[in-house]
RNA sequence: GGACAGGUGGGUGAGUGGCUGAAACCACACCCCUGCUAAGGGUGCGUGUCCGAAAGGGCACCGAGGGUUCGAAUCCCUCCCUGUCCGCCA
């Protein structure tokens, strides 16, 4: 959640910070405005509430000595009226602002770029050259179709449009590259962790899919319980309303889970094959640092993201998120996009986020320094999305036959057979 | 899923209507004493929010939400969770 009292004694800067990501300026104005009357409708509660208190503490010692109560009760009955009255006004004037400051984004950092979607986005540098073909390459559904490694229309039957199903060579490959991550963020300093896939709404609501991206969730009939969209929302709510020494910052995390979206207003998007499904396997880093630390950990993710998609010998680019293409939550973005030779694009296959304290005033993720309690900064970036990076190897490694070469650093996962 | 028992501060645990935001002990921090593997004493030590430069003060929070009452951690209702037993089961 926005600083509310930022907004309040910086508002003009806020503004034009939240105006990089479209956020409209009256609906600042709305909330400050909110802002002000929760306070005011608070002070006034708690005023008569501090006299009830005081005169029921009488009214106490009054009985003890036997002393006549009528007229303070009478007193009390119609405070008690008033301050019934006041409570009501204060707790909806409370929720109506939470129910608003909710919805408000994170703040863009200084270094995001202006821009309004994708095509504004900044690319900062290549890493690997794409290789040259000496025939036309396919695109990873015709691969999948001609090495029977992928069953869409049975993946439609289990369930409906955009699941698929892998066949053995594809299946034991993608449990290759989990573990293959998994240990090549381990290595890196990542504590591998092992999550739930059902979170309830308040996880939800701390990294920010609850309220506003409700539609883009599978939600379990009849309990308060969500299929995660990435593991981020389960990583970064180990620590929901905790405290946490600093000395035990920064906090590296990884863990594979399989990730849940409707991908609801993407309809004729990515169509074929496995781009975009409503099911897929992601490896995700989460960091909870300070916020001294967040820019040092930021990068160290990128890079880590980076040099496993170069482990895997894949072509890839590093690019700066402009401000109307950063995700709710986020300060700042650098998403990698690997090279596909079937598509002739760059495709993201990892987003790397700091949000700053944006979730950790949502979930109350906070850090002991000295006496005061203090917001920590959470980071999330996939490394690697899983059916992606199959998507890559098989463009990347095809033959001119159809036949796919499997990467050398994957040998081992595989017993060395597929 | 059924039955019973519970949910209090970092932990254990007292507290059945006002003197309790909460005893005591443990843990932790600092100080003093002592002097070596027996320790003792003192002080501090929840979270959030509002006012304040600060000191300090107000309000809220004893699983969550309602209710009764002048007044609730304490009484009532609903829900959630935990434990134990039974059932079921990877």
């Amino acid at each position: 959640m926005v600083d509310l009292k930022y907004i309040e004694k910086n508002f003009e800067e806020a503004a034009s910070k939240l105006a990089k990501k479209g956020v409209d300026k009256h609906l600042l104005e709305e909330l400050k405005e909110l802002f002000a009357q929760k306070k005011e409708a608070q002070r006034a509660f708690e005023a008569k509430r501090a006299e009830q208190k005081a005169l029921s503490k009488e009214f106490g010692i009054y009985k003890a000595q036997g002393k006549d109560i009528n007229e303070l009760k009478e007193k009390l009955d119609n405070l008690k009226k008033e301050i019934a009255t006041l409570e009501e006004d204060a707790k909806v004037i409370e929720a109506k602002l939470y129910e608003k400051a909710l919805l408000i984004p994170n703040f863009p950092d200084d270094i995001v770029p202006e821009g309004k979607d994708e095509n504004d986005n900044v690319e900062i540098k290549r890493v690997l050259e794409p290789r040259a073909f000496d025939f036309e390459p396919k695109e990873h559904w015709e691969l999948a179709q001609m090495n029977n490694w992928i069953d869409f229309e049975r993946g439609v039957k289990l369930a409906k449009s955009r699941f698929a199903l892998l066949n053995p060579p594809a299946a034991k490959l993608e449990r290759a590259l989990i573990n293959f991550f998994l240990d090549f963020n381990e290595k890196n300093g990542f504590e591998q962790m092992w999550v739930p896939v059902l979170n309830n709404s308040k996880m939800l609501l701390g990294t920010g899919q609850l309220p506003k991206f409700q539609d883009d969730l599978f939600k379990v009939e009849g309990e308060d319980l969500y299929l995660i969209p990435t593991a981020e929302v389960a990583l970064t709510n180990i620590y929901n309303d905790e405290i946490l020494e600093k000395e035990k910052l920064p906090l590296l995390l990884t863990a594979y889970t399989p990730c849940f979206r409707k991908e609801a207003g993407s309809a004729g998007r990515d169509t074929r094959g496995i781009m975009r499904q409503h099911q897929f396997d992601k490896v995700e880093m989460v960091a909870i640092t300070t916020p001294e630390q967040s820019d040092e950990v930021f990068e160290k993710m990128v890079e880590n993201a980076s040099n496993i998609l170069s482990a895997l010998g894949l072509p890839h680019r590093l690019v700066e998120l402009c401000g109307g293409d950063l995700g709710f939550s986020a300060a700042r973005t650098i998403d990698l996009e690997v090279w596909l030779p079937g598509q002739k694009r760059y495709r993201e296959i990892s987003s790397v986020s700091n949000t700053r304290d944006f979730q950790a005033r949502r979930a109350k993720i906070r850090y002991k320094d000295g006496k005061k309690n203090r917001f920590v900064h959470t980071l999330n970036g996939s490394a690697l999305a899983v059916g992606r990076t199959l998507i890559a190897i098989m463009e990347n490694y095809q033959n001119k036959d159809g036949s796919i070469t499997i990467p050398e650093v994957l040998k081992p996962y595989l017993q060395n057979r597929l």
